[in-house]
DNA sequence: CAATTAATGTCGCGC
DNA sequence: GCGCGACGTTAATTG
């Protein structure tokens, strides 16, 4: 539907759009996205589902959508002339299908660890600690034990986070036997300040080729 | 637009969405969203601006869209059948007017500190260091100083934050005169692993209850 | 259901 | 333009 409207939300913020020509779209669930014709794919107001649309008209005979949701979130949409109006039936979805995300790159890397560092093998994955699950808990040739911290894009956040994990990893004598635990970050892009970081903290960057990878793991793909 | 379609994107990650029924939004900016008629905000798939859409056809006849960004994402629509059609020209936005609620947490502390702690006296908010300013500067009863970090839902990033100002704070011997610079951590919610960190740290923690707060400032709803 | 983390995050500010 | 932090983050996964 692309209207002229006014929309005013109250809920965890209260936020207020003058009365200008928008894009409403209702779903199915009742849930209601009010876009403009620019701006990326976030809406500038919305209210997800589970809610409620209720079409009522003000004194003056205008045309107001109030959505309210379980919450005491409301969406007032006050509608002063409609441009277009379509309805359609779309059926449930089949869904998306994702390929490339840092849960695959984990995968692959369990199953080649020595490709992060030579001699490398794994112990296990999600290695639980009290603040959290290590990517890879693994094994170096020595017999000392590695954490692995795995990101997509490796920035200082995940920098920091394996540096906490090895700190509360080398409080444990039974992981230390074999000399101190190292980390290890390994991403398939490092930004430099967090290169320079890791580094610095005495942490090993590996820089992670996703396609190599697929290929060591699909016969097809396999050179030799 | 409403459409059965299928659509492929490639980029940072790779998806696929199977021949469906979808609505299409495309932008004045070239700008692409692929919605299901459900879930929240966020589309199937979409395309950020900037970006080009280029329209042809396969071999056998049915309509492709390209989509391609500076980078080298491509998102390709294949579009099967078309159910509805429009365009409109919508004009620039006013744009959003937000009113936000940390800002506003912030002000309700600085003006009733001792909600804290006992004996809490603000000395003053937005208090520079060379990292950034501190929340709240407050004098406890003995007269020693604390930093009062606040946050809407407190995490991790905001304990390390604290603590990276009370390690510069402690330098100053201006303030450490009575005694070293406590922190204290308030949020309206504090996740279990924020409050293990910060009091691992020797940081103090402290819900704030905004109602109340509000309460306190509002004598309309005052109760005694 | 709560908690934790990733995200094609997006958005906005400050340097 | 980059870096950093907040977001009505949203979304997915796991105990």
């Amino acid at each position: 539907m692309v209207a002229r409207c006014q929309v005013d939300y109250a809920g965890r913020l209260t936020a207020h759009l003058p009365m200008a020509t928008r894009v409403l779209m209702i779903k199915a669930d009742g849930s209601v996205l009010v876009h403009s014709d620019g701006g990326s794919y976030k809406p500038l107001n919305w209210m997800s589902p589970p809610c409620v649309l209720r079409e009522g008209t003000t004194d003056d005979g205008v045309a107001l959508w109030t959505v309210t949701s379980k919450a005491e979130d409301t969406l007032q949409i006050l509608i002063e002339e409609v441009l277009s109006d379509t309805s359609h039936e779309l059926g449930i979805d089949p869904g998306l299908q994702k390929d490339g995300v840092e849960k695959h790159l984990q995968e692959l890397l369990a199953e080649h660890p020595a490709t992060l560092a030579e001699g490398l093998t794994l112990v296990r994955r999600e290695f639980p600690t009290a603040i959290g699950p290590v990517d890879l808990m693994c094994r170096d040739a020595t017999g000392a034990s590695v954490a692995v911290e795995i990101k997509r894009r490796g920035e200082i956040d995940g920098v920091l986070q394996l540096e906490r994990y090895l700190e509360l990893l080398n409080r444990d004598p039974l992981l230390t036997a074999k000399g101190p635990v190292r980390g290890i970050f390994a991403a398939q892009e490092i930004k430099p300040q967090a290169r320079v970081l890791a580094e610095d903290k005495g942490l090993t960057c590996a820089l992670v080729d996703y396609d190599a990878l697929r290929g060591l793991d699909d016969p097809t793909e396999r050179l030799f």
